[in-house]
DNA sequence: GAAGTCACG
DNA sequence: ACGTACGTGACTTCA
């Protein structure tokens, strides 16, 4: 039947299901199960019998493949199931409304759709199983579906005001840089395009001999380019700072409030769990993940997520250098892992060794050099990278990584260690066995080959941290349910949660928060959580 | 829709 | 000799 369109008229038919979806005997299985349980969430349907989700299941098995339901019928299945687009056609303001479609035509859509679902279940269940990845499945991705759907349906507030005030200063700067530059420039272009910069400042005022070029023979323009021409010419700087006004003003301060749900009051943003090759998540519609924390103007950003009201603050949980905790216990590198056994800041602790230095000694650009060795390591360094991301040159990068392989020797073999388990089966996998397969590891063409290795050293660690905070969300979610805390868990930004707490339940929350975090998973090292509060996401940092 | 750029962890 | 740090999503320009 044809659902009516009035909301409780069609509510009332829909509900009469309830006691189907709850029933434990009947798995519903479904492709991307999260966007249909929030579709039923709407009309106050909970979902609490068994799931099982094929698009998930695909992703585990291999997840650096489109897990698309069409692709996946066609692979699988070799069938090829009738286009949405053939039935509602494509995309933009001629696309009609699933409404129109004549109902034989939307029930035969149907039917195939839970056909091709229920059939790939047959295949995934056969491939996760011999994959090892079964038990990944069941007690963390599966479990974190509900997870995260609550988290989208509850959203986060924004002070839409304040962004309005800040959108009218942001302007005010922007115009009045791009004025200066237009006059540095002897001319007027379009600022926004590097297409037409790169020859305003390469070939009109030949700022360097040797422009470099990006792979399309374009001038780049990119913010690592222009930084170091800064020096050369005032007009580079004022780009530059144009560049990261307008970037906050079109991506986060005049989009964000439009992203706010009318019927909520709130910013309901989409998490992906089955895009990023390495276990993350995703966030989209909007991006709640990439906000910005790291410049002065950026961080005006950060302070319009806020409580609802007075009675809430927002408390912002993460893990302190979690990545490295990570690489630390697998490697079971001796000095590295006492380090965080002994509490130590760690780049100081690998400056003070790098440099031989007792850790009072080391001074901020020892220090600062030890972090980015500790960050590039996770990457996969080479010394060109570290002389980029430094004021070292190759030689120096050179001797620097040398240095840091001596004073750290078991992480030197633990990276040959997963680069030769990569070339051996084919992939690599994380703590709680999530596997990246690298068919390129042992290509003839060398950057194909050095790329697939620094995929097997980063994926284990990026995924393992994935892992652990997939766990700790699942865990402190089902303690906010059973033990009825009003608390509520809203983003998930890597290795941070945001939750709104009531203030009468911040003290025992918090450490509710802090133990379920650091305990989710036991590694050799501890692991570490640091909390803030505040009225908004800034503060509390 | 690709390319270039840049926000985050 | 060669090209180079891992993982994302969004915005603008331009063919």
């Amino acid at each position: 039947m044809v659902l009516p369109e009035d909301f409780n008229a069609c509510q009332s038919i829909v509900q009469q299901f309830q006691a189907f979806f709850d029933h434990p005997g009947i798995e519903k299985i479904g492709h991307n199960l999260k966007y249909d349980i929030k579709v039923l969430l709407k009309y106050g349907i909970k979902v609490t019998a068994p799931i099982y989700d094929t698009m998930i299941a695909h992703y585990l098995i291999n997840p650096d493949m489109r897990h698309n339901m069409d692709v996946l019928a066609e692979t699988y299945l070799q069938y090829r199931p009738q286009s949405i687009t053939e039935l509602i056609g494509k995309k933009g303001k001629n696309q009609r409304s699933m409404r129109e479609v004549p109902i034989a035509q939307q029930t035969e859509y149907a039917v195939e759709d839970a056909d091709i679902t229920f059939q790939l279940k047959q295949h995934f269940s056969q491939e996760l199983a011999s994959g090892g990845t079964q038990e990944l499945f069941d007690t963390v991705e599966l479990p974190l579906v509900p997870v995260l759907t609550a988290m989208e349906a509850e959203g986060i507030c924004l002070d839409t005001p304040f962004l309005n005030e800040l959108s009218i200063q942001l302007q005010t700067d922007i115009d009045a840089l791009e004025k200066g530059i237009f006059k540095q420039a002897g001319e007027t272009f379009n600022l926004a395009s590097p297409k037409q910069l790169g020859p305003i400042l390469f070939d009109k005022l030949k700022l360097v001999d040797k422009p470099k070029k990006t792979k399309t023979g374009q001038y780049s323009t990119a913010e690592d380019v222009l930084s170091y021409l800064a020096k050369d010419h005032p007009i580079v700087a004022n780009i530059l700072e144009w560049r990261s006004l307008q970037k906050l003003q079109n991506t986060y301060v005049t989009a964000l409030p439009q992203e706010i749900n009318p019927k909520t009051g709130r910013v309901h943003t989409v998490y992906n769990q089955a895009v990023a090759a390495t276990g993350r998540l995703s966030s989209n519609n909007p991006n709640l993940q990439n906000i910005p924390i790291r410049t002065p103007r950026g961080q005006e950003v950060r302070k319009a997520f806020i409580a609802k009201d007075a009675d809430h603050v927002l408390l912002a949980a993460d893990y302190s250098q979690i990545e490295l905790r990570i690489i630390a216990a697998l490697s079971k590198d001796p000095a590295m892992v006492s380090a965080f056994q002994e509490g130590q800041d760690i780049h100081t602790a690998t400056a003070a060794r790098v440099f031989g230095v007792a850790p009072d000694a080391v001074n901020r650009a020892q220090r600062s050099q030890a972090k980015t060795v500790n960050f590039g390591i996770i990457y996969g360094v080479s010394a060109f990278g570290l002389s980029q991301q430094t004021e070292l040159n190759r030689t120096e990068a050179k001797e620097l990584i040398d240095t840091y392989y001596a004073s750290y020797p078991q992480l030197r073999n633990y990276m040959s260690d997963q680069i030769h388990f990569a070339r051996e089966h084919g992939y690599v996998t994380t703590v709680l066995g999530r596997r990246r397969y690298l068919k390129d590891i042992n290509s003839q063409n060398a950057v194909v080959r050095g790329a697939a290795e620094r995929n097997a050293v980063n994926a284990p660690i990026q995924g393992s941290a994935a892992d652990i905070i997939k766990l700790a969300m699942i865990r402190l979610q089902h303690r906010i349910q059973e033990d009825g805390w009003r608390a509520k868990m809203l983003l998930q930004v890597h290795d941070e949660l945001v939750f709104e707490v009531p203030k009468d339940e911040l003290d025992d929350f918090q450490i509710l928060v802090k133990k379920e975090m650091e305990q989710a998973f036991t590694l050799d090292v501890p692991l570490e959580v640091d909390l803030g509060v505040g009225q908004n996401w800034l503060e509390a940092h």
